[in-house]
DNA sequence: CAGAGGTACAGGTATATACCGGTATTTATG
DNA sequence: CATAAATACCGGTATATACCTGTACCTCTG
């Protein structure tokens, strides 16, 4: 029961340390990679419900929803009402667009940097990976979308 | 650029996920994975101060002290001090030695389910993957070079 | 249409995680 | 030896994460 054959403790080990990467990088943006994350995942499906967001991002709804109230008080997305009295809808503010756009760059910088430790094969296989980790699978978003930028 | 592309995100999902899993086999203990392999890792290596069991974790030295405290409340470890008037030392207690014992083959449950879906090919991979990742944590993208553009 | 049951979310509680600044202690330096 | 610098830890603050419970709202059924 070596710890480093624990699948778990090393898979948090190295999110941890990746994430470490991502932020320094974002540091600028003043936000982290699961916030960034999250507002480009808002942007690829707004207006979108809280629930439906979670299921997506396999986050619990309620830390999402907490999530999301850090984001809301920055100004950077919206929560309103939905046609549904229960939801409430996810949108992007005009602040939130721009610093997708803002990260887009810090973002690739540090995706290169996570990359250059890879090989090519081992990139594919980690994917490969992790789709079976992740197990039930909504439809990956077919043709998605890309970081918005300055014409979108 | 899809969200699904970006390692960070992929490995903070799939760490949720596989977290959730080891915690709801370990769930009778009372414990989850992370303090599971805490008492692990200090079994390892104990008597052991905070800043090297920290190192050995890659965790910051503060999470770390919390993560004791907890564990230190429900008396599984203790804390006192070292040789070095500055250093706090680390050590299980009976009861710790107890819950590493009964947690052993829940967590072996929980790492045989993790493992079959991964061939063991994959397997392999994916640690030499681990391995490249949790590497150097240092300077990270500080003169990040030219980004692979890749088709953009 | 009224009540039963299901759904979506908010909030409480607890832990995990990291950064920063402060304090005590040790080590290095003049 | 006195003091500056480095070290190890603690506590404040903020966010991430999940479970559980309560509440409002929707939907289904008799």
């Amino acid at each position: 029961m070596d710890q480093f054959d624990c699948l778990c403790i090393r898979l948090r080990r190295a999110s941890r340390a990746l994430t470490r990467l991502y932020d320094e990088a974002l540091s600028e943006t003043g936000l982290n990679i699961a916030q960034v994350g999250l507002l480009f995942s808002v942007w690829q499906a707004q207006p979108i419900a809280i629930k439906a967001l979670a299921e997506k991002n396999q986050l619990d709804p309620s830390t999402l929803g907490r999530n999301l109230g850090v984001l809301e008080r920055r100004e950077l997305l919206t929560l309103s009402a939905g046609k549904d009295g229960r939801t409430r809808m996810v949108t992007l503010t005009q602040a939130g667009m721009g610093l997708l756009v803002r990260a887009a760059p810090l973002w690739e910088g540090a995706q290169s940097c996570a990359r250059e430790r890879l090989t090519a094969d081992g990139e594919r296989t980690l994917r490969a990976l992790l789709t079976l980790l992740e197990e039930d699978e909504s439809d990956p978003v077919a043709e998605s979308p890309e970081f918005p930028s300055e014409e979108s």
